[in-house]
Order: C-alpha cells, then sequence, then structure tokens
DNA sequence: TTGATTCCCATAATTTTCCATGATATAAAC
DNA sequence: GTTTATATCATGGAAAATTATGGGAATCAA
C-alpha cells in the first residue's frame, strides 16, 4: 500500500470546502474497498487528538488496520477504552465530492485553527490537517526535539541500515 | 542488487523536467517490485535533509526498508511520530514519465537552489540531485578534507580491514 | 423564510501526455 | 576497424487532461 508522502497547502472557503491534494487522492483510492475507477473514494477524519493541533485523514484500509490492532488489546482494558473513544467518537466518515474536496465542518475548523488555508501533511499511513501557522510551530518542536536527543542520527542510521538488509 | 554510480549533469526546463540519466533508471527499475519491462519506475525523492543543498532520490525498495524500519516503532509513540514526520512529509512519490523525466516542483528546486541545471550523483543505494555549483564546492569541501588530514589512505585502509574481517 | 448544506457548473492555472528531433550510443556488416 | 544501420537518450514544444478554486441554484432544516 503506497504512503501519504509531501506537503501542500490549500485554501479553506467559508463553506469549509478545501481540495484534498490530488498526490493524496490516489492513496485515498487505492486504500478504499468501495472505490472504483469514475467514484470519489471516502476517509475518516479523526479530530480528537488532544496536545495536537491538528485533524488525522485516515484512507478506509488504514483505519481498519488501526481498528483491528484496538480490537485485539484486552476487552475493557484502560488502553481499549481510551483508543475506542478516540478513534470511534472523534471521527467522521466523509466521501470527497465531485471535485476533490471534503467539507471540514466548522466545529472542526474551529478546533485546529483553520481559517482560510490549510496544510495537509503527508505521514505515511495517514495525513494531517494543519493550521499553516501551527505546523510551522510544530515542525520547529520536532527539528529542535531532533537536536536534543540526537533522533537525527537515529533516523540517518535507520537509512544507513538499508544497506545492511539486502 | 545494483548501486547508483556516477555523476551526469542533465538540463532542468522552467515546467521543472529533468531527465534521469539512464543508468539510474536501471537501478530504478530493478528496485521497483511494480516495475515490469514496458512501465515506467517510481522513485522517492527526500529533500528534507537539513544541512545538505541536496535532494535524495531512492527506489521503492530502498525506502520500504526504511519504512518498514520506522513502522516497526510503537504506533503512537513519539520517536515513530517525529521519524514519520521527517520520512514522510519531507519526500516526494514520482513516477518516470514516457521519456524517462521527472519533474521537480518549484518549492524542492527553490530549496535546493537548482534552475537550469541538475547535476545527479550516484551514492550506492540512492542517488543526489545539486546544483551543479554547489556540488563543486561540496566536492572541494571534502576533498580539502582529505588532503588536509591525509585522510584518503586513511580510509582505504578502513576498507582493507572491513575486508579482511569478511 | 432564513441560514446552512448540497449539488452543479465555470474557469484559470497547472500538470500530464503525446509527439518530434538532434545527439549518442550500440550493434551489424563489410 | 571503418562504415552503416538501429536503438536509445536528452530535450523541446504543444495539445489534452486535471487541479484548485469560486459562484450560484436547488434542497433541506428549524
Amino acid at each position: 500500500m503506497r504512503r501519504f508522502r509531501g506537503e501542500a497547502e490549500n485554501k479553506v472557503d467559508n463553506k469549509g470546502r478545501v481540495s484534498i491534494p490530488a498526490a493524496f487522492r490516489r492513496i485515498l483510492e487505492e486504500g478504499d474497498p468501495d472505490w472504483s475507477s469514475g467514484l470519489n473514494p471516502n476517509l475518516v477524519i479523526v479530530y480528537g487528538r488532544r496536545n495536537r493541533k491538528c485533524l488525522e485523514g485516515y484512507s478506509i484500509g488504514s483505519i481498519e488496520i488501526v481498528d483491528n490492532l484496538v480490537s485485539n488489546l484486552p476487552r475493557y482494558s484502560k488502553e481499549r477504552e481510551i483508543l475506542e473513544r478516540l478513534l470511534n467518537s472523534q471521527s467522521l466518515y466523509i466521501q470527497l465530492d465531485e471535485n476533490g474536496r471534503i467539507i471540514l465542518p466548522l466545529k472542526l475548523r474551529k478546533l485546529v485553527e483553520i481559517q482560510t488555508t490549510a496544510v495537509f501533511v503527508g505521514m505515511g499511513e495517514k495525513f494531517q490537517i494543519w493550521n499553516p501557522t501551527n505546523y510551522i510551530s510544530d515542525m520547529n518542536l520536532i527539528e529542535k526535539n531532533l537536536s536534543e536527543n540526537n533522533l537525527e542520527e537515529e533516523l540517518y542510521s535507520l537509512l544507513a541500515n538499508v544497506k545492511n538488509q539486502n
């Protein structure tokens, strides 16, 4: 399954309409079992992540994988209850329209402070939707984290390992 | 798996189109599980490498290994989220066109100061794309480092040792 | 009936696809 | 080992398709 990659900045109009970047649409299409050429793919938006000022978009295939992981946790365990709540009550099933757009309800826009512009960020099996300024801050935070925890070296040693795994 | 080797300088037109050197295409084809004769291979461009004024190209096979290493970290762990962000948001999935070209989006060209010409540099399991002048400077830096510390001999004796240990 | 939501159409800008060509390179023939 | 044919490469231009975005009519809900 291909992954969400890259960043894109799109306009949000006062009806809440935003284009999903074309590259992301392709991934949503591939990940939607009900999709076939000519149809509009579906996705799931998860909005309940605290300490995170962004929305998260999953293809149908990806969200099913996450759902199944949760189902495998012990029933009534604390973790499972929390995840179930997060993933089920704080999420939304959406279908792209004919033009490749979705409508972000006002409630969600307010939640993540999105007004006229949204940044789409590829995160592999999911993507994030940010207010542009908040995204920049978050990136800066990550940069800082990287240098402090020496994670960058770790990442690139992972990259270096590519050779060894062959 | 064969490796990216050698240097090549190609034109970039104002749409951002560049030919991938034919030799590199062969490696991309071999490294793309979906590729078969007649099709155009895919690759992933990583651009978010700080302190480096170049882009990096990976075959699908190589980048998948890296992706899987990250996927093995606990889902939603801080570490994983950071690495996912770096790896996925600062990269791009691209398919070669019928003529063996890719298009480098303006954003990436600006990032590495590429205008009318790009230098492709084989780096084994990946390749780099440079602005010609920046590439020369980087090479000079390496040369300088080598001669100042008489590193070259040392490096090659390092290689000799590796060989003996195998 | 008034505000919101959905659907349909319009369009400029961008991106992709297709075709053409001179330049290299590779192979074949003598 | 030249010369000749054949294929592939790098590059440019233009047509065709897609994208991102806006506006308005139709529909719905309170």
